[in-house]
DNA sequence: CTGGATGCCTGGGAGC
DNA sequence: TGCTCCCAGGCATCCA
């Protein structure tokens, strides 16, 4: 199972720049009419999907990967939960395959597939590259360059837990369950505190450990295309080292106190209550 | 406006 | 062993 968060989703933008940027894509082909969305609701032709056009950029905003068009039109993919965009050696043809929702050919002979099972991710058909600037920034900032003033600016006025508001995504862009968990461990801040309750100093701290823990898993190549990074001899490392994500129950690797697993925002959530107390720790004054 | 709850969707694991 | 149940979670949409 993956879970395409922010790291994930940079791996896969990684991986496929040499493959698709340069190309032009001979032909588009889109198996489910619900899997791609246009501005004004009309059905996705090939054009929307970029058929004829030449690949000029692949770019990520969050969780979202864009293919920029030379030609002007943007094609916007979303992993959701199960997505995964991969590229196929020369050779293989368009043909209909389970859970494959959409198709590219390229010139180059290889092809381009958009694989989702659970079809909670999908394709977002853009008119311009000035449209996905402004889809963008409507959203929060990069979950790698987020400044701790920009979540308190954004967020710092909220009764909803720092849990649930870092899976915001008009906050901060590119966080998911997995990671937000991660990152409050590693800033020791409480998931069910309310947002307003923290001060900056924390939230400082909150950005700080959110660019750590993203980086760290970027490094790592996320965990999406661990198969596709073992084929290029990167066996392993791609594992991330969960401190608290799925081990509710299980001693925490700090203090070794049991972690606890609650339900936030509808969310599995899981915190040390030794290292994330509720209360801001006091210094204790010396006698 | 805010925040909580729900539904979408399928594979996999738990439990009987 | 085979069946059912339920959970995983990003996101849209609903309601209080």
């Amino acid at each position: 199972l993956c879970v395409p968060e922010l790291p994930e989703v940079e791996t896969v933008r990684r991986t496929l720049t040499p493959a698709l940027v340069g190309r032009r894509i001979a032909r588009a082909v889109l198996h489910r009419a619900d899997f791609c969305q246009t501005s004004g609701g009309k059905p996705c032709r090939p054009r929307e999907l970029l058929q004829g056009m030449r690949v000029a950029a692949l770019e990520r905003h969050g969780k979202q990967l864009a293919l920029i068009a030379a030609e002007g039109p943007v094609l916007v993919a979303q992993l959701g939960m199960t997505g995964q965009l991969t590229v196929t050696a020369a050779g293989a043809g368009i043909t209909p395959s389970d859970h494959i929702h959409a198709q590219w050919l390229l010139d180059s002979g290889s092809l381009l597939r958009f694989r989702d099972p659970r079809r909670f991710g999908g394709l977002s058909a853009l008119p311009s590259v000035d449209s996905l600037r402004e889809r963008w920034a409507a959203m929060g900032p990069d979950g790698l360059r987020v400044t701790g003033a920009e979540l308190a600016d954004r967020a710092g006025r909220s009764r909803r837990s720092i849990k649930v508001v870092l899976l915001d995504q008009e906050v901060v862009a590119g966080v998911g369950n997995i990671y937000a968990d991660e990152a409050l461990f590693l800033a020791r801040i409480n998931p069910l505190r309310a947002a307003a309750t923290l001060r900056p100093a924390e939230w400082e701290l909150l950005a700080d450990a959110i660019h750590r823990t993203l980086t760290a898993a970027v490094a790592a190549g996320g965990s999406t295309l661990r198969d596709y990074m073992d084929a290029l001899g990167m066996p392993g490392r791609a594992q991330a080292h969960h401190a608290v994500y799925g081990r509710g129950g299980e001693p925490c690797l700090a203090c070794g106190r049991g972690l606890k697993g609650v339900r936030l925002g509808g969310r599995a959530t899981v915190y040390c209550p030794g290292c994330q107390p509720r209360r801001r720790l006091r210094l204790v004054k010396e006698a």
